[in-house]
DNA sequence: TTCCGGCGTAAGGCTTTCGTAAGGAACTGG
DNA sequence: CCAGTTCCTTACGAAAGCCTTACGCCGGAA
């Protein structure tokens, strides 16, 4: 069915979340720790990752945070008994559900099933993004700005709303071409660049001096509401 | 982002090679034999290296060993299709990660950011750093002082978060210019403190008597939240 | 087929940032 | 208090990064 990382180091619970995964159909891999977790992301992106707050070398929370900068993988974190749970909710690490120690696993699977069921049916760019001058959304694929309808084209749309949503987040000229374009086509840098004026030109006041999509020199672009 | 030297006599497979690893952002070097390779190690050790098994002049294996007899540098090893590459790995020749050709470049690719990041030192700018006038954001590359956000450049921003991040430790100019700095340039060691300045300017209320970022006579800086 | 919008590339101009040098200020130890 | 360091401050040329524009290509619509 889908694809799970299972990133958790005790081996008892892994081997248990692995068995109740794996009877519900799903392809299960396992990290034991955050490196390795990263390094399985890295080499094969899955469809869903189980994340354990506590880790050797690197911990789940900046695991989580990690991997964020530069996917929407839906993720499932464990938490620890009691406080933990709680305190996760303020840091906001950008998880879509949390389960806290010591869970059932049948109450796992179950949850499994639920997010990969809401992110199926919210397909690529569901989302809608308001922002106080700018909404899109990714339903209708249209923009707008100020109240006044704008059309963009797909590359433009696409570069939009990957930015608008992730405000605020920096994204390399590279990281875009590697999120946005297919993959064996190769493209040129600067082909953002012009396509990053072409947005400005469409959603800017003043192109020139940007409120929305600003350059953060030596660093890439980032979206502000 | 990273120097790569690739050891490669077929011209084709070099350059396409070269044209993936280069759209990562990569800085790519290329040596079409044994020889060649080892000189340009000699003359500048990158930060990884993909080397070809099969070589004129000299082979593959023999560039590995001698390589690995003076440093760790991450190594991917391209080996012909079928029984080479398990023969390869009885050899343990101390390569960390082995392809097999015919390869996808894209493969690669994504293996060498496999590789890079699991060899990476730190996870640099992962975390969000809080004091109690600053707030450090190496997510969006944004700093907030008592609550107004004021625009840093990269090596202003690398500077700060790289003091904020061990806060209270003193690093010597030339610690600096090691961690911070591209290592194949030589800069000043006034360059630093020239960026100090700079960076002052922004962040302290007087930059004359600064608050956050101090001089240790003799030593160097520290950061005070 | 012809036309046209969208896309990627290349080149030149422009802005921002960087590194250096030089003179002045501040600290240290004697 | 003096000489010797070490650091601060400033201004400027060079380099790097970004913007802008124009052009050719491609695929779909007419």
């Amino acid at each position: 069915m889908s694809t799970i990382l299972v990133v958790e180091d005790e081996p008892m619970v892994a081997e248990v979340v692995e068995r109740y995964l794996r009877r519900d159909g799903h392809d299960v891999r396992l990290a034991f720790d955050g490196q390795a977790a990263l390094d399985q992301f890295a080499e094969q992106p899955p469809d869903l990752i189980v994340l354990d707050l506590m880790l050797p070398r690197v911990d789940g929370a900046t695991v989580c945070r990690a991997i964020r900068e530069s996917s929407d993988v839906p993720i499932i974190m464990l938490t620890a008994r009691g406080g933990e749970h709680d305190r996760l909710k303020g840091l906001d690490l950008g998880a879509d559900d949390y389960i806290s120690k010591p869970f059932s696993p049948r109450e796992l699977a179950a949850r499994v099933r639920a997010v990969l069921r809401r992110t199926a049916k919210a397909m690529p760019y569901a989302r809608r993004l308001e922002f106080e001058r700018i909404q899109v959304d990714g339903q209708t694929r249209s923009v707008e700005v100020a109240g006044r309808r704008v059309a963009l084209t797909g590359r433009e749309f696409d570069l939009l709303y990957h930015l608008a949503s992730h405000s605020g987040q920096v994204f390399a000229r590279e990281q875009l071409l590697a999120s946005l374009w297919n993959e064996d086509v190769d493209v040129d840098t600067s082909t953002v660049t012009v396509h990053v004026r072409r947005l400005r030109e469409k959603i800017e006041l003043d192109p020139s001096r940007p409120r929305h999509v600003k350059t953060v020199w030596g660093a890439g672009y980032r979206f502000e509401g």
